[in-house]
DNA sequence: AAGCCTTACGAGGAGCGTAACAATA
DNA sequence: TATTGTTACGCTCCTCGTAAGGCTT
């Protein structure tokens, strides 16, 4: 499970549309196509259906927009404590 | 916020010995001594003290080992309840 | 013809191993 | 000297971009 693809996956989720999602992202269209398709291959699982002109949400592909967002947050989250706890060790309150 | 580093660290963390930790997580040992100076980059942290014959976790250490456990099990089970649903759309019950 | 996704191919960077080095007991 | 962690160097694989292809409207 690789952070950085599964943050690829929930742009591309909320767009439903490979050219503005990796217009958002920053990278280009070919490589997102590769890198989800690659993720799929890792999870052993279809994320998106694909037509010419739709690109929509398997039933996995929901699953994992509602659970991938939470782990981002919380792996952003336990980043934020790390460098916290390295500040300043706080014990309990202020 | 990489999670193959993340495993690295708490391999580590609970062996508190390079040569080992190494050993269980396959790698060579000067391999793990970089990706763990590369997660200290990218973090902005120092999460062990090393004097030549001791490792210790730092306060941002034992912070962090605390909740990457967690992360990395929240990950390990979105993955599996993506599979699940992709295999069974279960609605609700059995 | 225009828009959208995929595949092919080449360049750059990250991860890993071997080897050499420094320090402690 | 034996053990442990770090640094240097080279190789391989992964990621990304450009270019070309196929399908739909």
């Amino acid at each position: 499970m690789d952070l950085k693809k599964l943050g690829y996956f929930v742009v591309l989720a909320r767009h439903l549309h490979f050219t503005r999602a990796a217009g958002t992202l920053g990278i280009a269209q070919s490589s997102l196509s590769q890198q989800i398709k690659v993720f799929e291959g890792e999870l052993g699982v279809r994320l998106f259906d694909r037509d010419h002109h739709s690109v929509s949400l398997t039933a996995a592909g929901k699953a994992l927009l509602d659970d991938g967002v939470c782990l981002l947050e919380a792996a952003d989250r336990v980043a934020g404590q790390v460098r916290a706890a390295a500040a300043g060790p706080v014990t309990s309150a202020t």
